[in-house]
RNA sequence: GGUUGGGUGGCCGAGUGGCUAGGCUCAGGUCUGCAAAACCUGCUACGGCGGUUCGAAUCCGCUCCCAACCUCCA
């Protein structure tokens, strides 16, 4: 296993080269979804980004221990409603079903955009009793106190012993956020503004409640992500990531709670790497229902939205994500997903083209043979700095043209040995399919005849009598052929070896 | 107002001091019966204004614009 894999560690706001806790072990937790609603298109690009990164650690040789959690309690709403409750009264439903109604879904997208499930995917209500436990050190430890039968957590008194801790992540200087908000004395219960609830008392109608040592309540939202990694992944680990939506306060918190509740006090306590995903926009806007301006998964598989002029398949979408960085904002926008449409098709294309193609050079492998090689391992390098899958791509897209010149005699296969073809080939499928996670033939194909055995003996038959009407020099015929199934969506490319067709 | 991250060619989107990705579109060419596809070639951009430097898209300052989060939020 090489050791050079760098990654951008929002802490230190650096690229920071990636040594793991344990060699050869990888701790890895990402903030899951809340499963109040149907999943959003910006938490499918996250995950997706977070899926490229455990499969590329997995490629390294790690054994990653990928932890991503289900939010099924404590998130709650402006006015202080908990997300999952409102959502049981709306629908009739206990909160419990909402909850798995949701999670369903999730997972259903997550399969169709072909992201690997997490080693380890705990839920929130799963683990009050963590929680409380956690509370209970972090007041032993002197950075929270009781109120009124909620525990918050004492950002003041955390800070003075840890150097200044709290804030680091995002930037936020504690004195501001106080100097800012102090005469707004909103919340009587609270020492401070900037202070947060660990542990909250349930009101007579909140449904979500458990006992504890304060009363019946329950965990305060950002809790449960420093429960659940410290119990599955240690006191320390080595990645977190998530949406950089998630900074401030939730990361941030997390990180108080961690250190808060380290037995020693240990500063060192929670991720090593932090790494966020950028934010999905849609026409350079960010998305929202309020204004109109969003988009669900399925409404762009089936194209029926006045945002776009065609329909995009989850491994097209996977395709597009790649071509942004996880660190930059991605705009959708039906002019880019038209061209990565056609990208996609091209790579897709080439990959099947690469399939027949037979290296005829001998042991001595030639210059395009060399090309193709080096490429591949420039593709790979890319991947190792930070993840770079649009420069990734841009190297495959490089070696695309070579493929389909060495198909299409503009260069020649004498120039590739056997050996280095083969090698070639497996390591452009393990790349594609393995690492960027793409499915040749995936979902996306699926209802457009690709396998569809009857289309595919009568295009034989087609193509065979077009074939003789060519041979006859029958243009009219010929082309009577080809326009008419132009019309029916298969196009048809003549090539030196005979005639291919496609769908679309 | 604060914090963080952005503004790159017709459209996307990498790149972080000189070697100037890639995709899509467009133009020319090769191939083809003609097309399509494929291949080759071309299109030299970095919001604005200053500054540092032999040299800046890349560093510094100011400014404009966009986004997320925060400022009220349990």
């Amino acid at each position: 296993m090489s050791n050079d894999l760098k990654l951008y560690n929002s802490l230190s706001r650096e690229k920071e080269v990636f040594t793991p806790i344990t060699p050869g072990h990888v701790g890895l937790y990402v903030c899951g979804p809340t499963v109040y609603s149907d999943v959003h298109l910006g938490n499918v690009r996250t995950f997706t980004s977070f899926d490229i990164i455990y499969r590329y650690l997995l490629h390294k040789g790690y054994q990653v221990r990928y932890v991503r959690n289900i939010t099924d309690v404590g998130h709650l709403r402006d006015n202080g409603e908990d997300r999952m409750g409102k959502q049981a009264r709306l629908e009739k439903l206990e909160p419990m079903e909402v909850a798995q109604k949701y999670t369903v879904g999730f997972h259903e997208m997550m399969r169709l955009f072909n992201n690997h499930p997490p080693s380890i995917e705990p839920r929130a209500s799963g683990h009050i009793i963590e929680q409380i436990t956690m509370v209970e050190e972090i007041l032993k430890n002197g950075y929270a106190y009781e109120s009124n039968g909620s525990v918050y957590f004492d950002v003041e008194a955390f800070n003075a012993k840890n150097d200044g801790l709290y804030g680091k992540l995002s930037g936020r200087k504690i004195d501001e956020l106080l100097a800012e908000s102090r005469d707004l004395n909103a919340q009587a219960d609270k020492k401070n503004p900037t202070d947060f609830a660990i542990w909250m008392k349930a009101t007579d109608d909140h449904i979500l409640r458990w006992p504890s040592p304060w009363g019946e309540g329950f965990p305060g939202w950002h809790l449960e992500c420093s429960a659940m990694s410290t119990k599955y992944l240690g006191e320390e680990f080595d990645i977190h990531g998530g949406g950089n939506d998630l900074k401030f306060p939730h990361h941030e918190n997390e990180i108080a709670q961690n250190a808060g509740s380290c037995s020693d006090g240990c500063q060192n306590a929670g991720a090593h790497y932090w790494l966020h995903t950028n934010m999905l926009l849609m026409n350079g806007r960010k998305m929202s229902k309020s204004d109109g301006n969003t988009i669900t998964p399925q409404q762009l598989f089936t194209g029926d939205s006045a945002h776009v002029t065609d329909s995009y398949g989850p491994m097209m979408l996977r395709f597009f994500m790649l071509q942004t960085h996880y660190r930059s904002p991605m705009d959708l926008t039906d002019d880019a997903l038209q061209a990565a449409k056609k990208g996609y098709a091209r790579l897709m294309e080439a990959w099947a083209n690469l399939q027949n193609l037979e290296g005829e050079g001998g042991a001595q492998n030639g210059t395009v043979g060399k090309e193709l090689t080096a490429g591949l391992v420039a593709a790979y390098a890319e991947m190792d700095d930070d993840f770079n899958t649009p420069k990734a791509l841009a190297k495959v897209f490089e070696l695309v043209s070579r493929i389909n010149a060495l198909k299409g005699g503009q260069l020649s296969l004498q120039e590739v040995s056997k050996v280095a073809l083969e090698d070639f080939r497996s390591g452009l499928a393990t790349l594609l399919f393995d690492v960027f996670g793409l499915q040749d033939g995936g979902p996306d194909l699926i209802g457009m005849g690709a396998g569809d055995e009857a289309l595919s003996k009568v295009m034989d038959l087609v193509l065979d009598l077009r074939d003789q009407a060519r041979t006859d020099k029958n243009w009219g015929m010929s082309d009577k052929l080809r326009d008419g199934l132009k019309e029916a969506g298969v196009v048809v490319k003549d090539g030196k070896d005979g005639t291919e067709w496609s769908m679309g």
